[in-house]
RNA sequence: GGUGCCAUAGCUCAGUUGGUAGAGCAAAGGGACUGAAAAUCCUUGUGUCCCCGGUUCGAUUCCUGGUGGCACCA
């Protein structure tokens, strides 16, 4: 049987992943798999840059448009749902692109997340709830006392952390640590990486210009069509926080616009971190 | 033209009884990351202290003189 190889494109927002992606699997013969927490919604057109019409035309895509910013998607869900998108469509070829920019999807599609038991939804409002009422104290505090072991292991000034592993625990009763197995799943395929990382100036300058062909594009108007649904995880989302403190009255068109392009910038710097630790894995 | 006040970080300003400086806001840099991950969190001050001289071991600080700004008087 011959090598199965998993050709994956990833750096910082705006770096050129999607045109290289197209030209590799063009030349490779091969479909794309896309691994972009956002560019996954159906309801996101425009403020994710996704790839073209005429890009999605002449390669097949995954994960692009595929989801609604309803159903709720997770890291988790991904790697499910993207192990056996693999399977299937390694049976007609030997190599595929994967591209995006989430560096949490792409590992769990690379190594594999731990399997936590599925955690009701009410529990991690009712956490975030109190979280606002008492503070992060009294849930580090809890946390001590259920789950030791996470409470040294993790960042306890996130709150996010704190909740997840407290919502972990107390859903199961057992200590959100002990899920943890702390070894790479075996994939039945390899992953040859390919890592952009243009100068910042370069990086820079581009994600100025496009966050201004989003805005001529019109993404003022994508974003008010969602603003109802402004509270889903979905939708914290740069490009589209900006504008619905905008849509609020908040500060001014002119101010979103310049905060879209700062936060952009502040998100691919999280992004170059978090691949350069990965680039010699 | 005269007198007075001011000039310190990108902005607004503190401060150093003479030992090269620090807050807020803004921007930027570095890092973390196991189902919110475009999320969330941690961390870092980036400076010809307006310029030329003088006094002094040492001047951003005191003094002369400039330059620029503001106020008042002409």
């Amino acid at each position: 049987m011959p090598r199965k190889i998993l050709h994956l494109i990833t750096g910082p927002t705006a770096s050129g992943k999607t045109d290289l992606s197209i030209d590799l699997a063009l030349s490779l013969g091969s479909p794309i798999v896309s691994c972009d927490s956002r560019q996954i919604f159906t309801e996101m057109k425009i403020g994710t840059a996704p790839p073209d019409e005429h890009q999605l035309s002449i390669v097949p895509h995954y994960f692009i448009h595929s989801h609604s910013i309803f159903d709720g998607f997770t890291a988790g869900r991904y790697e499910v749902e993207a192990i056996n998108l693999l399977e299937t469509l390694f049976e007609n070829c030997d190599n595929i692109v994967m591209v995006g920019g989430s560096g949490l999807y792409a590992d769990a599609v690379c190594y594999g997340l731990d399997d936590f038991p599925v955690v009701d939804k009410e529990l991690r409002i009712i956490l975030s709830d109190r979280l606002k009422m008492e503070g992060i104290e009294s849930l580090r505090r809890e946390l001590k006392m259920v789950d030791p072991e996470s409470y040294r292991q993790i960042d306890i000034s996130n709150p996010q952390r704190v909740v997840r592993a407290l919502e972990v625990s107390l859903s199961t009763g057992k200590p959100f640590s002990g899920f943890k197995s702390r070894s790479k799943k075996k994939r039945f395929f390899d992953v040859e990486r390919i890592n952009l990382e243009p100068d910042r100036d370069v990086l820079y300058e581009r994600i100025n210009t496009r966050v201004d062909l989003m805005m001529e594009k019109g993404l003022l108007d994508e974003v008010r069509s969602l603003y109802e649904y402004r509270d889903l995880a979905a939708l914290k989302t740069v490009g589209y926080r900006e504008l619905f403190e905008h849509l609020d009255g908040t500060i001014s068109l002119d101010r979103a616009v310049e905060l879209i392009k700062r936060n952009t910038r502040r998100y691919a710097k999280r992004q170059i971190t978090w691949f350069k630790k990965r680039a010699d894995y």
